[in-house]
This record gives structure tokens, C-alpha cells and sequence, in this order.
DNA sequence: TATCACATTAGAATTGTTCTTGTCAAGATA
DNA sequence: TATCTTGACAAGAACAATTCTAATGTGATA
């Protein structure tokens, strides 16, 4: 994420102690959690955290930027902090989603791009992982 | 999808008249449709066609390599009758998905898969469609 | 202090998907 | 033909994920 509280403040938001409590569940998180991961890991410090709030303030870090929504996973949403492109190892058993570093250069002739105005990509390997390999 | 009738009925299937009716509609349709595209086309001549059927029979043909759900739209599952691994433009302004004609050969090493046993991988190019960017 | 702008909470509402149950029809079997 | 078996169907309930709403709280500012 690579957004300090500082940052995070001046950027015109309060911050408050369940927002904290999200941002340092999601500072350096590489797990790709769900709403509902946040959602159970924050309510260990805030018993009365309400799933809408972790909700709304995923959507809000969304908006700003500061977090991407992965489409990877067919059940749930599941978020990165990690806003610099990167692609995924996505395992087909347990959902898992592993960062990739390596870097790939994907360019498109005119003629394929439909009249797209190409923005990103985002490229996910699919497979196994080591544990599902193993279960099966 | 590639699957005549006879095929259908040869892999040990019932042919119904609604499942024709869904199969008829997927049938080289390129619009990558939601379960509720489905329902909705099909409900046309089938008034009392369920939704339920639609999800089971779309299920169904996934399970048999038929169809393959797409997770690009966070919103709702999108299904593709093109079984050949290909990939997609993605319209972030309406969730338009178009097919992608070109190829990328593309390798990981080793040391760059964690572990996984990669099956495959698929592209998505995000972007503003020529509708979505007259439309800004 | 009074006011404002947001955040927060809790729960309701909505949406998308899956499950369950009773019913039915086609094909197989006797 | 009569019966059996299998699986599809319809309808709605149930479930899960997400979004919305309304009431309340809190910090910043005038
Ligand atoms: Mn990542
Ligand atoms: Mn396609
Ligand atoms: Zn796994
Ligand atoms: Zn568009």
C-alpha cells in the first residue's frame, strides 16, 4: 500500500482506530484477503466492527487508489494493497493467490483492440499449489 | 462451444427443450453472457423456465468443459461457450468483454512459480470501450 | 458552544447463487 | 403393456456476498 497514516491524513481523511485497524491488516498483507478476512481480523481488536464498515472502507481505498480489487476468485472479492501492476498465481483448489514479480510485455496490434482505449492487463496463471498438489 | 445436438445427446444427456433453448442461445453467442443474459433470452419462449434451471444447467455444462465461467466481472459470473483458452478485452466502464484473437507464449520459470503446477493463464486488458469512451 | 462534515453502526434490503422438494417424462426392463 | 429408473424441471426457500439506509457519534472549525 505504501501509504502512511501520515499520507493517509493529509490526504483528507480522518483516521480513525477502526480505520487504522484495516490500513495495518492491509500494509505489506500478501494474501489477497477478502472482506470478510479483514472483516474477522479487525473485529479481534474491535468486537463491534460492523462488516458494512469494512465494506465501506474497502470501496473508499478503492476510490482512492490505495487498493486493487482482484476478480481472480469466482466466490469473493478479494483485495491487494499492493498497487503497483503485478500478475497472480491463482490456485484452482483452495483459492489461494500468489504475487508474481515477473514482468511481461504485452502489447496489442490496433487492429485487435476493438477500439479499446487499452488502460492495464492483468495476467493470472492458474494451477495448483504446493499443498493442493500434495492433497490430491 | 462446438457441441452439435447429437453430441450433446451422445455424452449420455438428456436433450430437453429448455436445455436446447439455453444451448441454442449460447451457441457461438460472443458476448460472454451472465446467468441472468441466459434466463433472460431464454425466458422468451420458455415463460416458465426457472432461474434455477438456468444456473443448473449452466453448472452443468462447466462441470463437462461445455462452457467456462469467466471472472472478470466482479459483479456476476460470465459464461463463454469458446472453450479454446483465449483471452479478453475488458470495458471497465460496462462490463462489455470482447474475445481476443491474440496469442502470447507465456513462460514462467521455476523459480518464479512457487511451487505451483500451472495449468494455464489468461489475460485480461483492461480498458474503455468505443461506447464508454464517446460517452465521457 | 454551535455547526458541519464525515465515519460508524446495525440492520434491512438487494443481488447473485445454491439447495430442496415434489413432480414429471423418457427410456429401460419385465 | 405395466412398471421401474433416472434425471430434468419448477418453484421457492435458503444462503452468501454486497450495498443501502437511518440513526448516532466524533472531530474539526467558526
Ligand atoms: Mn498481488
Ligand atoms: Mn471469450
Ligand atoms: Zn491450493
Ligand atoms: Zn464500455
Amino acid at each position: 500500500m505504501a501509504l502512511s497514516q501520515e499520507q493517509y491524513r493529509e490526504s483528507g481523511l480522518k483516521l480513525t482506530p477502526q480505520r487504522m485497524a484495516i490500513l495495518a491488516y492491509l500494509e505489506g498483507n500478501i494474501l489477497h484477503p477478502s472482506a470478510e478476512d479483514v472483516f474477522r481480523a479487525v473485529r479481534r481488536r474491535f468486537p463491534t466492527m460492523s462488516f458494512a464498515t469494512v465494506y465501506n472502507t474497502l470501496e473508499m481505498l478503492k476510490k482512492r487508489g490505495k487498493v486493487v480489487e482482484l476478480t481472480g476468485d469466482p466466490d469473493k472479492k478479494r483485495f491487494d494493497p499492493n498497487i503497483r501492476p503485478h500478475h497472480h498465481l491463482i490456485c484452482t483448489g483452495c483459492r489461494k493467490i500468489v504475487d508474481l514479480k515477473t514482468e511481461f510485455n504485452l502489447t496489442l496490434k490496433a487492429a485487435d483492440q476493438a477500439g479499446f482505449q487499452i488502460m492495464g492487463n492483468h495476467i493470472e496463471f492458474t494451477g495448483l499449489c504446493p499443498d493442493c498438489q500434495r492433497k490430491r
